[in-house]
DNA sequence: CATGAATGAGCTTTCATTCAT
DNA sequence: CATGAATGAAAGCTCATTCAT
């Protein structure tokens, strides 16, 4: 960011300082003032947290700053205080937020139960391509995994995300050992975790791990290789035999 | 805590880092004057280093100061600059270090490749373990991951550490479908990064996991009961049928 | 000593700074919290531009910090940010107030072009005067050049300083030329540039030269010759014959 | 210089740092070690000196640091404190070293005083040209000028300089009053001060004037634009009648 | 509700300088 | 003679946060 990133400029008083007021910033001066926008109170909060979520996933929660997250939000820093009491409250709130829109998406995923595999596969897809299109889920996990936990352990509503992946894994699980397809010893939890862990990494460590294979792992045929061999070692794992 | 667990270090660069490794334990605020000349100029360089690499390890790059690691170092801001630049310049050698360490270990694993099952699962213990007594390890990385490998990406020494771990699973394969017990159709990285996201997306996810399935995953029952999970699925995704 | 000697500013702003100029005098380590908002925004904003005006005026922009700035505005560094973006940005206010303020005095003077060689005399007067009551005019006109005006062209709102004294100046050649007291071959920016540089590097450099020639260049005496000589030389160049 | 001007960097304890040592410096790394040349003290010291007139020049006193100094001799910054003392010290020798130069450059200059109207054109040729070649000498007298002539004052040589122009000037004068071709009214410090101003004032402020008046004072044209009014204007001063 | 102003601690980095060989 | 290492203060600037309307 460097100077680019200038703190919000009050010129009210200035009078003197006319056309060139940052003297080198060329920042987008608020187009909408916010207090004009009739939406209010609500489009505010909302276009803060928008905001915060994409800081926060982009820099962490050290990295990201309230000035960043206010400017973002075309807002002021004190909304922030207002709607949020602190960095830490925003922090959380975006917290509970992807996990309640993750939990969102996993509830509309309906498949066919009594498809076991085909049913798996649909899981394994659906886990794989939410990861790829919300990289802020994984930065942001990975941030709050830095910090142990420390604002998760905050939320009171945190815990009300119980995965409904999991259960829906457990049903796939049943179904599959009913016809004799699965075996019958599996955890879903622990399918669950062999699912998540394999799209988790490979996406959260892309550019480690392309520096240290010395491959791109994000063409599309990368992609492709790396989903076929997820769904090939876990069917393996649950397959009965 | 990250490596506050388990502070025995590989004296990478020089046999003298011994010496300051037992004089830092007490980390008062900077007690000895270090004008002393307890060692020079190597015993100050590794200590910034062993230093920064706890504090990285973390805060991570921006919840990390510089005042921070010198202190922790008992040295002084200046020290840093002159030694390795920048933040970014030590942080740089963080990460060469850490890959030089972790390259170093898995050149010492040694295995009777003409067993191949078991060779598979010490190499699953290994990197498990690994993975387990090296926290700062697996933050160091997610961090240079939230920042897209920048930092990485500029070190020159980085590409030299190409993962041995790679080559020895390589061999293995070979060896299980000469014996006709492992499939043919394998890629050692696949394995390799199948065995690498089962150990580090547990580990690194620890935190927000526990909260999210209500249960305690660093338990030595949760961590055993993984590490079977682990070598279950990967003997079955290599098993040939 | 320069800005020492005549505290007496113009308050070309605000009126409101006359009630900060009061409370400035006897400039300890910020005896009054500024946080009880003795005048607000323009009184804060307007110290900090006068405190300014004198530390770059003494120390030069290098030599002069904005710790010292803030300190002597009784504010706060932060307070230089907020209003001023960065000491750059600061400095070029400051040069920009000082241009203006000139430009101001010049506006000011009014004399009787009839009279072509009594006005050209005041006009001298009124130079050679400006000078020594404005010594941070000079030093700061000196540190800029240093810079090879690397601020002032940074500023959009110095061009539209144009010298009124070169007009006047124009007026009063036409004047004496139509009374064939004067020459016709001759541009009133060079009349200009003759004025100012006499009086402005008698002054700029009395020190050095004071060193050099080995006696005092600022007795009454020594400019009242000085004066003399100046309007000496200017009337024998700009008269006919 | 922003983060260009990195500090030197010494990786003789590093062993790690290999190739990209700075990170994201791309610096010199002294070709030559300075003390491999066998030239030794004189050497030295003189690159320091001619790298001190440099920078201050250029800088300033306060702007220009050491660090830059000992790296553009390609030196140490401990040979500063070694041949010169301080900073300040270096910068008194400075000083002394430009009038030293000044004052040669001055006594080389031959005229025939029988002819004092050429003789003083070529006086007044000279000093111009001086000025335009030594830009050097003009901010480092403003640097001096902005410290009130504190460092000079330090000096014990400085008071040797006494300028043989002005000595010149009187020769000229009295040889132009004898010839009843000039005025016999007239100070040599005065003339030479006329002269000086025209000169320095000019090429001193060339960038606030640009500025100012809205065109380029350094073409050719404008140079000699001036260098005519100067000698007109010195001439009609003090020429008889 | 919104916002301008203020606040002080902290950040990364550079400074001139000295120590000890 | 030369130089690597150390040193602490201070630099410019940003931080999260609170005050007062």
């Amino acid at each position: 960011m460097s100077t680019a990133a200038k703190p919000k400029r009050h010129p009210v008083v200035a009078a003197s300082s006319g056309v060139k007021a940052g003297a080198k910033s060329g920042k987008a001066a608020k187009p909408a003032k916010p207090g004009i926008r009739e939406q209010g109170a609500q489009a505010t909060r909302d276009g803060i947290l928008r905001a915060a979520t994409k800081i926060f996933a982009k820099h962490g929660y050290d990295g990201g700053s309230v000035g960043q997250i206010s400017t973002a939000a075309q807002s002021y820093d004190r909304m922030i205080y207002y709607y949020f009491g602190s960095k830490e409250g925003l922090y959380i709130e975006v917290l509970e937020d992807i996990y309640r829109r993750m939990n969102e998406a996993e509830s509309k995923l309906t498949l066919d139960v009594a498809e076991p595999v085909e049913a798996l596969k649909a899981v394994i897809r659906f886990v794989l391509n939410y990861y790829r299109k919300h990289p802020e889920f994984i930065t942001l996990l990975n941030t709050e995994n830095l910090h142990k936990g420390r604002h998760i352990a905050k939320s009171l509503r945190a815990k009300d995300y119980s995965s409904p992946a999991i259960a829906v894994i457990g049903q796939i699980l049943i179904s599959g050992t009913t016809q004799k397809l699965f075996r019958a010893d599996l955890q879903a939890r622990d399918v669950y975790l062999l699912i998540a862990s394999m799209g988790y990494f490979y996406l959260s460590n892309r550019y480690t791990l392309s520096a240290f294979l010395g491959e791109n792992l994000e063409t599309p045929d990368a992609l492709a290789h790396w989903e076929a061999f997820v769904m090939d070692a876990v069917l393996r794992t649950v397959t009965a035999q």
